[in-house]
DNA sequence: GTCTATATGGCGATAGAC
DNA sequence: GTCTATCGCCATATAGAC
């Protein structure tokens, strides 16, 4: 009885409404998207969004933490195993660029929050049991260890993360000007940077060594 | 006569939009900011602001473009002066770098245009005469000159340009994790970047001249 | 669960007094 | 030049039929 009385939920709504909200929240961000705007994309009725999220601003919510969910693991993963100091940094870099390339829209949600609300994103920070002071103190002894001297980690994240993210923020424009837009190279180019920031900050260890000085 | 006539028009009014204007759109974004954010922050009558620049749109245009007329010369240093490679390098960090601190709200705007308008950025770029092939072409042999290989310059500016701006763009949430949220401290941080990036730079040269390899 | 129709509020913009 | 008052639109959100 029961199934003649309703009809049959499209099983992957939530989804599509999901994927449609992150899409348009990083195009337009949260307060230029509109409903309409996603209810477009997700190929369904306008109200149905308020239906199955209620407002606009639980759904931008759910689809953060939803995001953050993602990002998290991709961010400490490079202090969780118990690999080789260098090797850990290789496939940090790695797995950032692969997060980066399958969700491009992810930088402009980060930046929306870190600005409108960075309170809120420190909370998930730590409410995931995360600590700085003993994450920086592991990473100088670390570093130490790797023969980087006593580089403040904080610089050597701060170069890590600027040299991994620039190409995707900066892309809508950065491929137009230094690839004549051509996507294909500009993937490419991706995929180096994989190898060429590893390689450019083993150089700098190298030369580190060799000048016998403190970076 | 023409004294009594009109009240006296408070000299910097036009000034004070512009730069609570700057703040508010950096704050909140082109969509979020709200003409009456801007005229509280402005200290001004929200009519006021239409009365002087007429439309939002215009007025975030008109902002947009100033913060471009900065960032353009900055931007181009790099290339224009006479200087050996590596010094127009470290000279390229420190304007740069000053540029961001002196205007903490840039990259959002920046940001913003990317994501919203990327046409307007280029046609900008295009109209003062910038022309990338050349411009790479040029890099490309004074990196080789200056014995850094076969380096592509497009890798070299994308690793310049992300440490440069990551501590900038991440500061809101970086600041707070990594150095307890010191102001001070995080200020620090900041110069201590300006000679940092040069010299991970320099190392990665040495690094790559002993290696005897390409980069 | 999904739709149509409508309520409600907020915001950009202008008119017009001073 | 600066203010008060107001218009008109558009977006979120909900009510209620199916």
């Amino acid at each position: 009885m029961n199934e003649n009385n309703h009809q049959a939920r499209e099983p992957d709504t939530e989804k599509r409404i999901l994927e449609a909200s992150a899409k348009v929240f990083a195009q337009k961000g949260k307060q230029g998207a509109r409903m309409q705007d996603i209810a477009d994309e997700a190929g369904i009725n306008r109200t149905l969004l308020h239906y199955y999220f209620r407002s606009k601003d639980k759904l931008f919510d759910t689809v953060f933490e939803l995001l953050f969910a993602r990002i998290y693991p991709a961010m400490t993963g490079i202090m969780s195993s118990e690999l080789p100091f260098m090797e850990r940094i290789e496939l940090f870099i790695e797995a950032y660029t692969d997060l980066l390339r399958e969700n491009p829209f992810l930088p402009v949600f980060i930046f929306q929050e870190i600005y409108e609300n960075p309170d809120r994103l420190l909370k998930m920070f730590m409410s995931k049991g995360f600590d700085p002071k003993s994450t920086i103190a592991k990473l100088r002894s670390e570093i130490s260890a790797a023969g980087l001297g006593d580089m403040d980690p904080r610089h050597l994240f701060a170069n890590i993360m600027g040299m991994v993210l620039f190409p995707h923020i900066g892309r809508p424009i950065f491929q137009v000007i230094a690839f004549q837009g051509d996507n294909d190279a500009y993937e490419e180019f991706l995929d180096e940077r994989t190898r060429h920031i590893p390689q450019f900050m083993k150089l700098a260890i190298i030369g580190a060594g060799d000048q016998n000085q403190k970076l």
